[in-house]
DNA sequence: AAATTTCGTCATAATTTTGTCACAATAATT
DNA sequence: AATTATTGTGACAAAATTATGACGAAATTT
């Protein structure tokens, strides 16, 4: 099954660790930050499906955090604030904030919180498998068959395909290719996108055209 | 049929008989001890497999007797608490309680309780013989043949070959492994996994490449 | 206490991935 | 048709990742 991802932003190491605990119970995969430089960071590298973000943090705070990911992202966020004050959460709901949760906090609230949330933004753990012609795609074992013969991916490739796949028949210009799977402070060449797109598309076999060129513009994905 | 061994501590003696006699008709064997003492005596002369350990004792309450349990095991521990107060709960994962359940609680939940926390710790009680081409699996008596050949596993290569068994098909990242393997609290090194994986492909002989490299995530057991 | 086994880390080797470049091919424009 | 702009592709070296053997510390067994 594939595990719902969480990130956990958060530079009390002993407020963290509970908080991961719980929800590695619950079945959910954790990834840690402790600050914000770091949780920007695992934002871009990793694939993410909901924020859980402490205001107050040394360097870069809640909010500042946020706003950052809200440029690129509507993931949810929820914010863990120390005070109930309700400037506290104007704030918030400005920077794109979901929900709120005040300390101190019960566990129990907060995984309620957030499996709330997780409804409320439809994010399900599914292990899918796709079929595109000779094409399957199983996610939960991270696996491609092209003609049913087990093809190799590489990271860059599959999270690729990965990012067409959810975007399928839509035009995706170099850029936003770049950002979501090398991250948006990748600085290499645009057309680094292109040699990752030959490879796919060898790959593919017969079901290599359909990533479509757009030309001035990027590729799609048609299904 | 190898049983699973349940410590029950709990010294009010209606209720640990209760339990004890639910747990029988799940078809564990149960010992009982009614304090604290008592308790960490028994463990030290059996082989336990899970501790349901009440809070509130006299002499010695949960708390102190987990503390010494974890001194030398990290044997799975369902902590019965009479409030439901989060601070208890703070408190018990301080010390490595794995799950609670908040009196009053019903049988039913108890039991689905200690089978959930079995089933995440891995502890099984099934003889159960798998066999993987010339891999052969008796988990009742711990024991893997290879090629008809009685092979030694250490606790750590049976512990993730067992993880691997059971999610066989599923891309395992380097952190699920360790957080199942290892648990949850460990501090060491991701690669760690790989050396792991490194004397179990060995020991498997030609089964060895069941275990494929995920490369950029982990590692796939392939059925 | 001694012997044995297990375990984690490290250094190094082997392998794979990745980005860039140069040039070819193709499409758009003049 | 020629020119220009854009994309396709093979080659290659650097970078990243994984594999592996060795070693000593820790744990377990004898």
């Amino acid at each position: 099954m594939y595990q719902i991802n969480i990130l956990v932003v958060e530079d009390e190491e002993k407020l963290r660790k509970l908080i991961k605990k719980y929800l590695f119970l619950e079945g959910f995969h954790v990834h840690e930050a402790s600050n914000g430089v770091e949780a920007l960071k695992i934002f871009d590298t990793e694939t993410i499906d909901l924020v859980v973000l402490d205001v107050m943090m040394p360097f870069k705070n809640g909010y500042e955090v946020s706003k950052e990911i809200r440029k690129t992202s509507q993931v949810p966020i929820i914010m863990l604030t120390a005070r109930s004050a309700e400037d506290d959460k104007l704030q918030g709901f400005d920077v794109g904030i979901d929900d709120y949760v005040t300390k101190p906090f019960s566990t129990r609230e907060l995984m309620a919180r957030i499996k709330a949330l997780l409804k409320r933004t439809n994010v399900t753990s599914t292990n899918e498998k796709m079929q595109f012609g000779v094409l399957s795609i199983d996610t939960g074992a991270r696996r491609i068959l092209v003609d049913g013969e087990d093809m190799t991916f590489s990271p860059k490739e599959y999270d690729c395909l990965m990012y067409f796949v959810d975007n399928a028949n839509q035009a995706l210009s170099r850029e936003q290719i770049l950002n979501r799977v090398w991250g948006f402070d990748y600085f290499g060449d645009d057309r680094t996108v292109d040699t990752v797109i030959k490879r796919l598309r060898k790959k593919m076999g017969v079901e290599g055209d359909r990533i479509q060129t757009v030309r001035g513009v990027g590729y799609r994905f048609e299904v």
